[in-house]
DNA sequence: CTTTTTGCAAACCCTTTGCAAGACA
DNA sequence: TGTCTTGCAAAGGGTTTGCAAAAAG
């Protein structure tokens, strides 16, 4: 049973490839809202749900923070602005054999691991750099 | 300025050495509030907020899920049972270099990391083994 | 025609906050 | 005494859910 395409789902498809920058779920309702106003915010949640559910686009998950939605799929590593919240990737190689060693100190069976980089961004290091 | 004394930051503090396995600011409280009903929940989140704050105990951000506090300070790695919701320790040796390679990649000034595994656990792993 | 999806609002979880009363130093 | 901390209840951010109506297949 393959999902059904709704407009709603092309709209929220088409607008998260439009933004840059991994838009939180209300980020992405704002930008389909202000197009398509009857598209409601929960329809905007549950869409991305499904669409990372089934691997269409990405999910990034931020400690203490909104999910962020990517319309990019391969896995890869985040770095969040401590000051002023910005996520930005980190392209570096994918963490091999991590997940190996975790089951064995663990005895859980791993089926991933999430690594969040927290520091400060150019843009904030700039503006901050007389503070220290 | 040191914190103040109080009845109910001794308490707390105790509580949390007497809980195992990674409670939450929530299972604190619910420990503490049965001993001493009077002492209330804001004060139980804002204690656990001080003393992670002040390094005399350590804060587990978990990706979608409530913070979990732990009376050991010395930094490690978590996985969490996507089943049950479990946090157990992971002692694996601390990724040295992902820092450096993480700003290099980024430009982002790094200041640490977390690396949350998800996995089944143990129990888990008996309890489903008839489901693949 | 059956089943999924939508839109709305209300509910939900986790956490923080405003404020007056109370406790600490 | 002066200031930090508490307790309460209300508010806050982010997300999910119940339900009837609408749309997809």
């Amino acid at each position: 049973m393959p999902a059904r395409n709704t407009v709603q789902r092309q709209v929220i498809e088409e607008t998260l490839r439009s933004l840059a920058n991994h838009p939180t779920a209300d980020e992405v309702y704002d930008a389909v809202h202000a197009e398509h106003p009857s598209i409601g915010k929960a329809t905007v949640y549950r869409t991305l749900g499904r669409l990372s559910d089934e691997g269409t686009i990405g999910r990034v998950r931020i400690n203490n923070g909104a999910d962020r939605f990517d319309h990019r799929t391969f896995s890869h590593y985040h770095v969040r602005c401590v000051r002023c919240g910005r996520v930005d990737d980190v392209m570096i190689p994918l963490l091999g054999d991590v997940d190996e060693a975790a089951a064995r100190a663990s005895g859980y069976q791993i089926c991933g691991h999430t690594l969040q980089f927290d520091g400060i961004c150019p843009a904030c290091q700039a503006c901050g750099e007389e503070r220290g």
